[in-house]
DNA sequence: TTGTAGGCGTTATCAA
DNA sequence: TTGATAACGCCTACAA
């Protein structure tokens, strides 16, 4: 069944050979008169460059995977959308797989866009090593890690600056009088968890607070452990005064938690939370939050590719860390003494 | 450069020919002993199956386009994570294509998918004609049309039963004792708005209630028309007890309205929206919810299509209706005579 | 400027 | 069962 047509077509239509036409169609100069006889031709025979013929001969397939732990968070969704709305517009297409934060998944699905000979990768890894990826950009794929990085990985990465991000949501509390601030940390080996958590004893080191090491709390990024810790944190018999928490997922589970057990914020507890701002809109009394620049996160991964793609290879590896920004809504109270 | 091996070097390895190596990655016939060679020299050689060339030659790319209407909501994203979940299984890829609700912007990336030859096409159509469709499918690619139907489209669509989860949710508050129940519909000219005022229409005669147009307002499924909405309809002289929000965003917008209003949920107004499970936690007092199912959905497509490209045409064209589920919480109170 | 011809890695046909 | 060989649609020297 014929799907459409091919530069043969085009070539017994005008008359011309497939070389002339095929030049033509890749910036070569040919006759003026014959340039509109092909345009003509390719118009009425609506004529489309068979991208996968293309890529067998020229080893590029013009797609882009692109490689998530999460398909269902704002978070990864956001950049993921942004990226892709860059890379089309540059004529390549995105292959997005994700591994649903799992480290086997993760290398599965690595291979599975390998296989699909995709152009280069954009990825926010988990467990990936340096070794693996260096071989991917020893293979001249390149490679731009998102989120977390992982050291001794040669490929550009595009990360946010966690351990400031941090620093500045508890600096926001402390300047408000709490002296004992909980934190709802990630994973203990995940990079971002361990900026954040830098950026949460720096504050207090600055600051000449006390550390104290039951007020952190490492939970898994997902919901319920948000639930979980925040709990843990309210039956402590110290209580802690105000909370942060260190992700969009686990804020969620925080914020069940306060309305299951009708804590009132911020009487008894000030929140800051992570991620979403619609989020921050529907609760009650606001949420503050610290808000990662998602968009430029994806856009940023995206015309970085798109260089390396093009063999500018400048400044590599270039190390992207963008900035957040802090919301303080009412959810955070100043204590009066 | 070497990006891997081919069956050429198999076939140098092993001493056999192409096309015997071709037939046995293919599922044909080999004598054992060469079997054995092929598998060694396949693991030592690394190879993997060029799927380009596998694809010039196949005119199949393993490829299914997936175009929706937004990437960043979770009814969207839920879907495609699902579709993709199950197609990766069975070997074939997506490419994930986001028209962001823009009329110009989905025929493009139609053409795009289709350039990229897609085998299949998986979409959420907004105003995509039935002839568009009609011609893809003609072109022996298979269709599956996601949440919205279109009129006269000869392909597989995979629905929600919008009217009668509308009825259900209007006839939950009727049955509360409401009887000026205001309704926050989509745009007017699209399927889902069109089904899900039906429902309320049809609950209204059936339980012989004053249909009042006043209480029905249109918007376009954005957060800020939900938010407007609300508004409006809590600036009518004769308020509405009761309000019914079609889809996740304005729901939304509709919390923030009565957030910054500090309309007391559901003493002065209940309130049932739509489609988002971990919203309606978080939301004070917990809302009331027609609750998508998202992942049937998703699979369902995926399930369909596989058919499809597998050649299985049994009843063509098939439309799924699934069932919604509604969840009553607090935010929706009896009214009391 | 144009055309001829070879090749990209695979599959498929048809003899052997 | 195996192996030459001709496609698939395109690109690219190189020759005309």
């Amino acid at each position: 069944m014929k799907i459409g047509s091919t530069i043969k077509d085009i070539a017994k239509q005008t008359g011309l050979s497939i070389a002339t036409i095929s030049k033509h169609i890749n910036g070569g100069n040919v006759l003026d008169e014959n340039r509109i006889l092909i345009e003509r031709a390719i118009k009425e025979l609506d004529y489309k460059v068979n991208e996968i013929a293309r890529g067998l001969k020229t080893n590029k397939t013009m797609t882009i995977g692109v490689l998530i732990s999460n398909l269902e968070n704002i978070f990864s969704t956001s950049i993921v959308s942004n990226v892709e709305n860059i890379l089309l517009k540059n004529g390549y297409s995105t292959i997005i797989c994700n591994y649903n934060e799992d480290a086997l998944l993760e290398k599965e699905k690595i291979g599975f866009l390998l296989n699909k000979m995709v152009d280069g990768l954009i990825m926010l890894p988990l467990e990936c090593s340096s070794g693996q990826i260096n071989k991917i950009t020893r293979d001249n794929i390149p490679v731009v890690l998102i989120d977390r990085h992982i050291k001794g990985a040669e490929c550009d990465s595009v990360l946010v600056d966690n351990l400031n991000a941090s620093y500045n949501a508890v600096e926001q509390l402390i300047i408000r009088g709490h002296k004992r601030i909980g934190i709802i940390c990630g994973p203990k080996d995940i990079y971002t968890t361990r900026e954040r958590l830098k950026g949460y004893i720096r504050v207090c080191e600055d600051y000449a607070m006390e550390f104290d090491q039951s007020l952190v709390k490492f939970g898994d990024y997902q919901l319920q452990s948000g639930y979980d810790l925040l709990c843990e944190l309210l039956e402590l018999d110290d209580k802690p005064t105000a909370v942060f928490v260190t992700n969009y997922e686990m804020t969620l589970g925080s914020i069940i938690a306060i309305n299951e057990r009708n804590i009132d914020i911020p009487g008894e507890l000030s929140i800051i939370g992570f991620d979403n701002l619609q989020m921050a809109k529907i609760v009650k009394p606001p949420l503050s939050l610290v808000v990662q620049p998602m968009k430029a996160i994806g856009e940023t991964a995206a015309k970085l590719i798109l260089r390396r793609l093009k063999g500018d290879m400048g400044n590599f590896p270039e190390i992207y860390r963008l900035k957040t920004e802090i919301q303080i809504k009412e959810s955070v109270k100043k204590i009066v003494l």
